[in-house]
DNA sequence: CTTCTTGTTACTGA
DNA sequence: ATCAGTAACAAGAA
């Protein structure tokens, strides 16, 4: 499930072999993972060069010189992945059988962009429910308008945060996982960010006290630079911009760990249903 | 076979 | 009007 740090990542990844490149060719699929005419989206991006990659949440944009905007959402399956003509990694020296999935373009596989330097990225996708899609600047500011603080930017304050929180009734993980209110946080590091904060992720957010608020926003940027740091979490079919997993499965403490023993204290670690999501948390040091 | 998985949104009800 | 909870989407794993 690709969240902001495995975005980001894959954002990383994609800066170092396409921005300032032209797109050369594009080979699109039938599937609604393109949305709009395929003739339209084709148009827009042939010949098109890549002034920029940015992100938001979890929405990777593309930005091209004639000032429209490649979209890019994953959801939870979907695969951003860049290489060059040898059939070798963008960067790194990794082989390609080193590759999650070493064949491509594969069944999954729904457009395949050609860059000028010869690199080519596949999107692929198996359930379907990422998509592609070309904005102009106006859509694109608009879209952007409807997520909340970014994690990563100036914006991301103590006092912001504060704000998200403020006088609601809804439980703490419920908010955020709220891409309109705190962009970028998933299903995995909304339970991490709880339990390292020590907080339950059922409390409802009105009745935490300053003090757990400012460990939940402590945590949020720590769990958040981490995992960055190690290049994001695999736990199914995330792969990152060089098709490589990331490494913070590693360092997951509640995530996919219940009735494993909580790693501070012992206690088994709980599962329950918070915010129609699986929520795992350790009863005794989250209160 | 059933159940579970998740990011986002449309829908429902308060 | 606002807010919160939930079904639905898809396809695979267990």
């Amino acid at each position: 499930m690709p969240e902001l740090p495995e975005v980001e990542t894959i954002r990383r990844d994609l800066v170092d072999g396409m921005v300032g490149k032209r797109i050369t060719t594009v080979v699109l699929d039938k599937s609604k993972v393109i949305r709009g005419k395929m003739k339209d989206v084709k148009k827009s991006l042939t010949g098109a060069r890549i002034r920029s990659i940015d992100r938001i949440g979890k929405l990777l944009m593309i930005e091209l010189d004639h000032g429209e905007h490649l979209l890019f959402h994953l959801k939870m399956t979907g695969q951003l992945f860049l290489h060059n003509k040898n059939g070798g990694m963008t960067r790194g020296g990794h082989s390609l059988s080193e590759a999650v999935d070493s064949t491509l373009p594969n069944k999954y596989t729904h457009a395949v962009l050609t860059i000028e330097n010869g690199a080519a990225l596949y999107f692929n996708d198996m359930r379907l429910f990422a998509f592609l899609q070309i904005v102009d600047d106006a859509k694109k500011s608009a879209i952007v308008a409807t997520y909340g603080i970014e994690p990563l930017t100036k914006q991301f304050t103590f006092e912001n945060f504060h704000r998200v929180f403020k006088g609601r009734k809804t439980s703490v993980k419920a908010v955020l996982l709220n891409q309109s209110r705190i962009a970028g946080i998933g299903n995995i590091y909304a339970d991490e960010i709880c339990f390292a904060a020590r907080v339950r992720p059922q409390r409802s957010a009105s009745t935490l006290k300053k003090s757990e608020l400012l460990a939940l926003f402590q945590a949020t940027e720590k769990v958040i630079a981490m995992a960055i740091e190690k290049r994001g979490t695999t736990f199914n079919s995330y792969i990152d911009g060089q098709g490589k997993k990331g490494s913070y499965l590693k360092e997951l403490k509640v995530y996919g760990r219940q009735g494993e023993e909580c790693l501070c204290c012992g206690t088994p670690l709980k599962k329950i249903r918070t915010a129609g999501r699986g929520t795992v948390f350790c009863p005794a040091c989250q209160r």
